[in-house]
DNA sequence: ACTTGACCTTCCTATGACTGGAAGCATAAG
DNA sequence: CTTATGCTTCCAGTCATAGGAAGGTCAAGT
């Protein structure tokens, strides 16, 4: 199966496939004309890359979740930290986004918005003191 | 002022004003030494900068307010229109990752983290069909 | 005058996870 | 024989910095 196949089936690009290769994610191999030439096993590999990346696990955390899940001693618990971890991770982004959007929201809400200059959008950016909100809310 | 006061007031790291130079966002003076010489102005875009790089907005947008808070004729539709699509990615960025950890955490939940090598959340990432999630929940 | 240490300068490299594009070989169809 | 598509490698760019090397400047202390 040469690349563009393995491309459609996992659902990956050729070139992000490429690059698998080449930080040693995966090791398809090679036809007599060169061409990459990849196994089921590849393409699981790949699928399973693709998941974990969908749900947001760095590069590196593939790499180890393909090794525990390659190593049939393994200890679920090894899984799951890996993916606690994530989560505590996605957690924090969710917070600090969460708060962006909470003082953004405020600012935007109490924007005219029309031709006058008068913005307090930024007004906030400009008078604020670093690290301080001037917004003052009553919740 | 040279550029540690800089850093010291705006609360912005020496390396970063630097890089704000480079792009083109401050331009502050030199002494005869060569060194940087801060005035007012200078530190009031420094913070303004820090303060809405804290709210997430990208350096583009950043060149934008600037130039929209220099201009005293601007309508404060254009400022409302920069932050409303800021706001809009955020969202996107909270959905998506509202949308992983959902997922993750029942997979987290799902396993036992002991010992023994089953692990759903393993299964999860290999039996997918890409694109296409295979946990069930009643909800 | 000399040294020490803190501060400043520029320049180059690295990050993460790709993406785009150029130059060139391979293969299949018409 | 041409054309078109697909594959190869290699180099550069993205975003917003961070790290570090090599060297100039300045104020204080000996």
């Amino acid at each position: 199966m040469n690349i563009g196949d393995a491309a459609q089936l996992s659902g990956l690009p050729a070139k992000t496939i490429r690059y698998y290769e080449d930080i040693g994610l995966i090791e398809p191999l090679r036809s007599a004309n060169g061409y990459r030439s990849f196994r089921e096993s590849d393409l699981h590999k790949l699928t399973f890359l693709g998941r974990a990346r969908s749900l947001g696990f760095t590069i590196d955390d593939c790499r180890t979740l393909l090794t525990l899940y390659r190593d049939r001693s393994r200890a679920s618990a090894d899984v799951k930290h890996v993916a606690q971890d994530h989560l505590a991770c996605i957690d924090r982004k969710i917070v600090e986004l969460t708060e962006m959007r909470r003082t953004l929201s405020h600012l935007v809400e109490a924007c005219a918005g029309d031709d006058r200059p008068d913005c307090p959008i930024l007004a906030d950016l400009a008078a604020v003191a670093p690290g301080q909100s001037c917004v003052r809310q009553s919740n």
